[in-house]
DNA sequence: GTCTATAACGGGATAGAC
DNA sequence: GTCTATCCCGTTATAGAC
């Protein structure tokens, strides 16, 4: 009886397919390079998964969960609109971090696959989140800053966030920057980007 | 002698594997595919580009040259600051109008291919602007704008203008739009992005 | 639960006729 | 140049022993 120390090879398999398929992709996954690197052969695979499919879908609505409890649970937390954006900005950034390749996986593999979980996960979590724009609209009413669509600034702040870890290959060839340059580079825009949208609500002189 | 009314076989094959690569990447992109939608056989995909890594090396390419010529025209013409803002942001979003899955596309492939385009295109082009960069020095010197480093200026306007529609099914989703609206907010962000950056430049009271 | 062996299929590429 | 037929490999999935 073979029992690895921490048992479960169930997870083992996951893990592994996981990192597999947000580096490369669904078709560049292949099932027989998540069994090797897991250890395990491939029978393995569809005996606890039934499909590479099936194990495809499992991961991707989970990584789609892992991204939005991300963002939201920031939104709602009761703050003033000023420091909400830097700590949202400075949290996001962070936890992007982590997991630098989880935005692209997600994108790009939303564009083709016609998956239901948008529908069932991704909008309802994100509309959810209502103080943000209720904030955005009653400080516009009271004069405090100018009013703006909800939707076009967490876009913004969601962009210049995100961006540069999407197109992180380009960015460091660009700039000539090795992997510090590109840490400092990335923290130095969590002050410009809070800065920017709190200018662009604020600034008298247009 | 079958003669289609235009002649060119060769383009027609170019023409639409150009639109399947980019609309569904290189590894879901099946030959047959291609061949089936431009009417014709496999064997003749091979006879024109000896493989399906060739012919996608050479549309990846084009496709990154059509992507910097979108941008660097603009940057390196002479204008007043702010007018050139205005401008490449607008010409920057219409450009992607008409390719709307161009960036996804070479984002994606350009992260786990080690294509040597970057090196020999992407970054000598890129570099070849170096107008805004001295634009922006040349202000701040006068005190007319804040300091910036040119970089984060650039991939600031590239992250806003290109992001939404990286993600546009997911924009759509969660503000519920469909297509007419998704122009008119990518319309209405024509005069944000510049706005915005304007703002952060200009403001005065921090 | 985990393995080996193999079935079943799909996809890229080529030979050779026209 | 263009086709048909075919090869051959890699990949997913399953049957069946342990």
């Amino acid at each position: 009886m073979k029992e690895k120390e921490n048992g479960d090879t169930e997870n083992k398999i996951k893990e592994v397919a996981k990192r597999l398929f947000i580096e490369r992709g669904f078709e560049a996954t292949k099932t027989r390079d998540i069994a090797k690197e897991a250890g395990v052969n491939i029978a393995l695979l569809n005996y606890y998964f039934r499909s590479k499919e099936k194990l495809f879908e499992k991961i991707f609505e989970e990584s789609v969960n892992q991204y939005l409890h991300i963002l939201v649970s920031i939104l709602n937390e009761e703050l003033p609109l000023e420091t909400k954006i830097r700590k949202f900005v400075s949290n996001y950034i962070e936890a992007i971090r982590q997991e630098p390749h989880l935005t692209l996986f997600v994108l790009s593999e939303m564009r083709y696959r016609k998956s239901t979980v948008m529908e069932r996960i991704f909008v309802p979590e994100i509309k959810s989140t209502q103080t943000l724009k209720q904030q955005l609209e009653s400080e516009a009413a009271a004069g405090n800053i100018r009013p703006m669509n909800h939707h076009q600034f967490e876009l913004c702040i969601a962009s210049m966030v995100s961006f540069p870890f999407i197109a992180k290959p380009i960015t460091m060839a660009i700039g000539e920057m090795n992997e510090l340059d590109f840490d400092r580079f990335i923290e130095d825009r969590k002050t410009i980007i809070a800065d920017m949208m709190w200018a662009y609500l604020t600034c008298k002189n247009q």
